[in-house]
DNA sequence: CTGTTAGCGCCTTCAT
DNA sequence: ATGAAGGCGCTAACAG
């Protein structure tokens, strides 16, 4: 038995042309809209179009046009429940534009990172948008090589006006988030900080530290317990924090996964939310409205922000322009804080 | 001001081999390996490449090869917690490979689907793999014409040998997840279904019913809530089965999204987990190890599923064999779940 | 409005 | 072992 792999018809435009008795470049125009053709000769290849089945192949179109129609998306993890919404919001931005994303993971690493924005090129893409991630922005420049950029996470400075990035302020939010606990009357807040290799997470450490200083309150080195923005290292640095400082009525979670664990560690040490303990993480993750107690996070908007990215890198490929955007972050407050209990 | 979009160098082939003195056919030989070249040529056409910063261009490649190096993926969502661990598989299932993912989602719906496929053929993808979805199987044979498949989530027939697909037995599982229950002395088992039009979980219920069947209870439609697979659904449900049945004892979520929602309704009507109610789901996302308590789940296993497909359309391109393989369903008990109690 | 003519950058016979 | 030549499928001038 032969598994005969079903020949490839891949019809061509020359054989639609011929179906169609009309030479190659109409069938062409009336594809692209490039030119006005007689409405007859429109419906002849039309039909002779999908008699054949014909589709185009982009990989000649791209080669005479030098255009792909695609941007390239370096995210960091294709599962990323941080990354997802800006990449729905990508997707969405880009819904109508004629392009389409092409995404790749770059596992916050940097090397990984450079490989992907390689293949993205050799790809031909024609926008890069950068979701996080470490590589250093003039060597992002230098690989781009004048193609637009856009950066989410990171205040990157261009040059030119054809790339730009979209940054948080990771230390306000800290701070705000913070303060909000001070507010409550906590006075012993732990941190479980981020690792220290990442941007954000040196800034939502320095935004609790300040949030904390403006206070008049020691920063205290103990109360910050090492985490690595995952789960399980949230239930460990609790566990740690808890011991260490048993007066602690406030947790300050550098992310929400981290948070998850933190509230799993506080279940487990039979510590009540907000009761005995008040928490708030950090990124609002969607499922951070469904957690016991639902958790007090502060927002980013991904998907606004994936979006406009999106929205922007087209406008640099269609020459037109679009309005500014300055995301807003937003504290949503839940029940896993209470104000502190004087006992 | 003239905004000038930078020139893009585009080193050609044949400039690599007028600056290396050799002929354009020599270095496309080097590239490729496709014939012995003296070493000193070699060296002398790499060291013009790295001098010119020389990238082959993929589309000319790809024009006169026919092959694009690229496996379309067609998601659902590409933020969803369910599908991202099969496209972390994916990933690393082609690392390597030289072949590289291009993910395009398909919302549930099947016209989106249907263009997602055409935009992925008309990029030249060499093979597909499709995660989920609606789209008829005959439709999708139709329109990769040839191409190796590859489906997660529901058993396609497949003539061709070079085609397979991957699914899950949801109603055994959902079986045991309920007999689990039932083994702990639990009757009145409420269940949040998926939504009806999804073969998922139209199994999951069914399974759901069988196991209540097996051991001569009845079916009560009355202690089935219908969900949609989202959080609000699972909550909303939850509501409506503890109103309809104050004596039901356990609740077998459809999915782990709509369990959290169930766990938060539970948790705002003071019913605590599982001394008062216990609680299953299905999925086991990632974050359902971290919820207090930790959820009852039964895990498919996505990465390596993502990570087998991605090896099956690999095999198939190059012509190799995959050793076959059967996704184990794994019951993740957890903390969620407690013994009735028999007052 | 429409057909003809050149390539786009690369790989692949075919010679040498 | 290497070069020359042709063509992959399409678009973009250039003529009509």
């Amino acid at each position: 038995m032969s598994h005969v792999v079903a020949p490839r018809p891949s019809v061509t435009l020359a054989e639609v042309a011929k179906e169609a008795g009309v030479s190659p470049s109409t069938v062409s125009r009336i594809l692209n809209g490039t030119a006005q053709v007689k409405a007859t000769k429109a419906a002849q290849v039309r039909a002779a179009i999908d008699r054949l089945g014909y589709k185009p192949n982009a990989f000649a179109r791209g080669l005479v046009t030098g255009a792909s129609g695609s941007v390239g998306v370096l995210t960091q993890d294709i599962a990323s429940p941080f990354y997802g919404d800006a990449l729905s919001g990508i997707e969405s931005g880009l819904m109508g534009s004629g392009y389409s994303p092409m995404i790749i993971s770059g596992h916050w690493r940097t090397d990984d990172e450079e490989h992907a924005v390689e293949l993205l090129l050799s790809r031909r893409v024609e926008a890069l948008i950068v979701l996080g991630g470490q590589l250093p922005e003039d060597e992002l420049r230098g690989l781009a090589g004048g193609l637009p950029i856009a950066v989410l996470g990171r205040r990157v400075e261009f040059d030119s006006p054809t790339s730009t990035s979209l940054a948080l302020d990771n230390r306000r939010a800290a701070y705000d988030l913070v303060t909000y606990l001070l507010d409550r009357g906590h006075r012993r807040i732990g941190h479980v900080a981020g690792p220290p290799d990442h941007v954000d997470a040196r800034d939502r450490l320095a935004g609790y530290r300040q949030a904390l200083e403006d206070r008049g309150l020691p920063f205290l080195p103990d109360l910050v317990a090492q985490g690595d923005f995952h789960e399980p290292s949230g239930l460990i640095g609790t566990q740690q924090l808890v011991a260490r400082h048993p007066d602690m009525t406030a947790i300050f979670s550098a992310n929400d996964q981290m948070a998850y664990g933190a509230r799993l560690a506080l279940y487990r040490m039979g510590l009540r939310v907000p009761e005995d303990m008040s928490l708030v993480g950090f990124d609002d993750l969607p499922g951070s409205a469904y957690t016991t107690p639902p958790l007090t996070s502060v927002r980013q908007p991904m998907a606004e922000m994936g979006h406009w990215l999106a929205r922007f890198v087209v406008a640099q490929l269609t020459g037109q322009t679009v309005e500014p955007f300055q995301p807003q972050l937003k504290l949503h407050l839940r029940e896993s804080v209470a104000p502190r209990r004087f006992p």
